[in-house]
DNA sequence: AAGACGAAAGTGGTTGA
DNA sequence: TCAACAACTTTCGTCTT
């Protein structure tokens, strides 16, 4: 988990956390309680002084990853009978011994429960992470916060979907590519209800903090699913940025004020889409987006002269 | 006929006593 | 825990292009 994970100290509430990449800890500066360790270390433990010294020492295998349930750091048996070099392992004696050592290191591998619901639980993230196009970031963040979830406890007594889902959706969120409940719901198998109702929890238990995504976050991928150009894009941008300066948005949705947005930066520029068509792709209803219109326009007197 | 408009009643989540 | 509340939805009739 990064320290942008964890925003308190879970001990003495204090927000002065300290990372010590020697270590691989995080810890809180206030009480000294470590609140993440195996944290990873960005850097080389050793330095270089040529790019061919480089070379020679770098020693690079597949990256880690949280996406798999042994971060993918575990060894593999092949199932075949060979060697390094391919040359066919002989006797029996010695084939048996490999057929023992391929049954226990799967029994090891995936042996306890926690270990079973995890690779479940990734599975089932990768599933929908792939059915809504979501970056390789989102899918490591949400891991770790699945694996949090776990150290927590806060799977007994949920199904692993409505977490896997809930993970995601905090994770979208904190990687700045929000999704609505909807989209993740539509996609996961669950209702948007549990879905919420996990993500609150997760938020509280795991002391996360998500701010609420503003409406700029959602301008260009709708503009795109509404195949309207960088021109319109930028220029609901332009009209989302008004209305915070004017405090037009404050407790309004930002879904329905980047809605809005689009329909007037789409009407100004003579490159419009319906409300029907803007309200679908952004999962709000028509009226939503009349009423932010009529409050935008209103407000910022805007007409086809001075825009 | 399609799109836009707006009134009115209903829904689900948050807040504060 | 419950009621008040604001935002948003649903529904539907009317107006505009």
């Amino acid at each position: 988990m990064d320290e942008e994970d964890i925003v308190k100290c879970t001990e003495c509430n204090g927000r002065e956390l300290e990372r010590d990449d020697a270590r691989g800890e995080i810890i809180c500066a206030n009480c000294g309680l470590v609140l993440d360790d195996r944290i990873v270390d960005p850097g080389a433990e050793w330095r270089v002084f040529s790019i061919e010294q480089g070379e020679q020492r770098g020693r690079v295998g597949a990256p880690m990853t949280e996406m798999l349930h042994d971060k993918g750091l575990s060894t593999d048996i092949d199932w075949q009978n060979r060697d390094y070099s391919g040359k066919s392992i002989g006797n029996g004696r010695t084939r048996s011994q490999f057929y023992r050592m391929r049954k226990w290191q799967k029994r090891s591998r995936v042996s306890n429960s926690r270990e079973r619901n995890l690779s479940m639980a990734l599975a089932e993230m990768d599933r929908i992470a792939s059915r809504l196009e979501l970056p390789k970031s989102v899918r490591e963040r949400s891991a770790r916060i699945y694996r949090h979830c776990i150290k927590d406890n806060l799977i007994r007594g949920r199904s692993i979907e409505g977490v896997t889902a809930a993970c995601l959706y905090l994770s979208c969120r904190l990687c700045g590519v929000p999704r609505t409940l909807d989209e993740i719901a539509q996609s996961a198998r669950t209702g948007r209800k549990e879905i919420g109702r996990t993500t609150r929890l997760i938020k509280r238990k795991l002391k996360i903090r998500a701010d609420i995504p503003t409406p700029d976050m959602y301008t260009a991928r709708f503009c795109s699913q509404l195949g309207l150009g960088a021109a319109v894009s930028s220029k609901a941008d332009e009209i989302i940025a008004l209305c915070h300066e004017w405090e037009i948005d404050c407790g309004r949705g930002p879904v329905g004020m980047c809605a809005a947005s689009i329909y007037i930066a789409g009407v100004v520029l003579d490159n419009r889409r319906t409300q029907r068509e803007i309200a679908e792709i952004a999962g709000v209803t028509e009226v939503t987006i009349r009423n932010r219109y009529k409050e935008i326009v209103q407000r910022l007197n805007i007409d086809s002269t001075n825009f």
